[in-house]
DNA sequence: AGCACA
């Protein structure tokens, strides 16, 4: 089955997510690219050895995580696509909800992870200055690879998106299309002299965070995954 | 592949 036999649960478990990135980054960008289903009540991510490119999202409605299942299924996320089940067990957050939480059962686990937890206490101050070096373009590394966009810096949150990688015969109207499907969005905007990029405008930068996350990567012609980063200032 | 709740 799809789902690998693990039936519908309001969370879902997302793995095979790019480890390089930072907890707080990582967590930063599966929330821009989830709320889009449905309400976040908890999102966990660890780094641990064991639980490192996998990621728990809690939404307040099991409809929201089903949309969300079938939506982010295979989605290219920093260059790997997730794949995505539920969850196999029902959240700590939702079973504080509804009174069925029980923390006795976890005693024991949670002494067993004790020691794991001081491994990765070390391990967290090893993640240092070249993994934020390897991740500063985040999702546009295929296209980076491909030398046709030059890394830079990431710019920092905007409310004006700026895309690249895009075929010649891409029109304002066809990123139009794509893009007013995310809320917030005001206009496109192309310039003549420059072919294979645009700016595209929202009302704020979380809005434009949301469908940076939903379009990173999507191919208007089959050789070109376009790159969306914030624009400059 | 991996199923947690810093």
């Amino acid at each position: 089955m799809l789902s690998g036999d693990v039936p519908p649960n309001q969370t879902i478990y997302l793995r095979n997510l790019n480890e390089k990135l930072k907890k707080e980054e990582l967590k930063r960008s599966l929330y821009a690219l989830c709320s889009q289903y449905g309400r976040i009540l908890d999102l966990v991510a660890l780094k641990t050895s064991k639980l490192r490119g996998q990621a728990w999202v809690v939404f307040s409605e099991i409809t929201a995580a089903t949309n969300a299942f079938r939506g982010l299924q295979e989605f290219e996320f920093y260059g790997k696509k997730m794949q995505v089940q539920y969850a196999k067990t029902k959240s700590d957050c939702i079973a504080k909800e509804d009174g069925t939480y029980a923390p006795k059962e976890k005693r024991k686990k949670q002494e067993e992870k004790a020691a794991e937890k001081k491994r990765r206490a070390e391990e967290s101050q090893q993640t240092g200055p070249n993994a934020a070096a390897a991740q500063s373009n985040g999702f546009g590394n295929q296209a980076s690879r491909q030398g046709k966009v030059p890394q830079e810096e990431a710019a920092p949150p905007n409310n004006i998106l700026f895309i690249e990688n895009l075929p010649r015969e891409t029109t304002d109207k066809m990123l139009q299309l794509l893009f007013q499907q995310y809320p917030g969005f005001r206009e496109v905007r192309m310039i003549e002299a420059k072919p294979g990029i645009a700016f595209v405008e929202f009302e704020d930068d979380s809005q434009s965070n949301v469908a940076m996350m939903a379009l990173q990567g999507f191919k208007i012609a089959p050789e070109y995954p376009m790159v969306i980063t914030y624009a400059k200032k």
